[in-house]
DNA sequence: CTGGGGAAGGGGCCC
DNA sequence: CGGGCCCCTTCCCCA
């Protein structure tokens, strides 16, 4: 997912266990402890990969189907061919909603003096020039995180319980959610980093499901599984193999076959 | 073995 | 600054 999302490789185990969590009288620092010793940024193990694959998408937010879930884009019926030559198309459609990092934008107006970071306003960018002056007076941080002296102005802060560093305390505190879970389940007492992944855990249990496939009428809890389960119902899936040409629906899909079946050493 | 569904994690953006 | 939401990705399980 993690266009370099990383995070998650610290964990020996992909998901956690909850049942032995919940048998910890303190269940943060059951996950905190020597979990993180080996952590490392990512490697290419699967980072050139996720590279690979991201850059060959093709199928974009505006080959959404027509009848998606309220407020959602509207998009034709059917997808748009593979086009693994302008793979730069997708990210340019993205409209920004990717974590990638925005293009720079030679005519933005709000740019740091320190760092040359483009901000969208100028509220933005005083909000991120304060990352550069007033973190070491933060309590919190303090408390939190420990500033890192860097040659840069990036990644200054760094979080308490594993190797990670950001670049902002926004940042920062939002993954400490990871580490304390602060959003915990009243039915099952799993603990969630974030409120609306309590709430989509919550509909596991409620059995609501929100979003409706306009083809099959079938529903989802989540609207990304919705999302996965719409490229069922295209004829060119999103994901193609570099070297068979064979798509896929889902990455996950491509990545099994590039290792396994088709061309294991690609 | 493959494809698909379910559940979940996490960064970024907007308000 | 924090909450909410978006989107992407991953892993597990099952047909």
């Amino acid at each position: 997912m993690p266009r370099s999302f990383l995070v998650k490789k610290y964990f020996t185990s992909k998901k956690p266990n909850y049942s032995e969590l919940e048998s910890q009288n303190d269940p943060i620092s059951a996950m905190v402890p020597e979990r993180y010793p080996l952590a490392e940024l990512p490697t290419k193990e699967d980072g050139s990969l996720v590279t690979t694959y991201t850059s060959a998408l093709v199928w974009t937010t505006n080959a959404l189907p027509l009848s998606f879930p309220p407020s959602s884009p509207t998009t034709p019926s059917s997808i748009a061919p593979l086009d693994l030559s302008s793979p730069s198309s997708s990210g340019e459609e993205d409209e920004g909603r990717t974590s990638d990092p925005p293009s720079p934008d030679p005519s933005d107006r709000f740019q740091c003096a320190h760092c040359g970071i483009s901000c969208s306003s100028r509220a933005a960018l005083s909000r991120h020039q304060l990352s550069h002056c007033s973190a070491g007076t933060n309590a919190n941080l303090v408390e939190n995180a420990n500033m890192t002296d860097s040659t840069t102005t990036r990644a200054a802060f760094r979080c308490k319980h594993c190797p990670k560093e950001y670049n902002s305390l926004g940042a920062l505190k939002m993954h400490i959610r990871s580490h304390t879970l602060p959003c915990v389940c009243t039915t099952c007492g799993k603990a969630f980093s974030r409120p609306w992944l309590l709430r989509g855990h919550i509909r596991t249990h409620t059995g609501e499901r929100p979003f409706s496939c306009p083809h099959c009428n079938r529903a989802f809890a989540d609207r990304s599984n919705l999302r996965a389960h719409l490229q069922t119902h295209s004829e060119v899936k999103k994901y193609q193999c570099g070297t068979c040409s064979r798509t896929f629906s889902r990455m996950s899909l491509l990545h099994k076959h590039t290792v396994s079946s088709c061309c294991p050493n690609a």
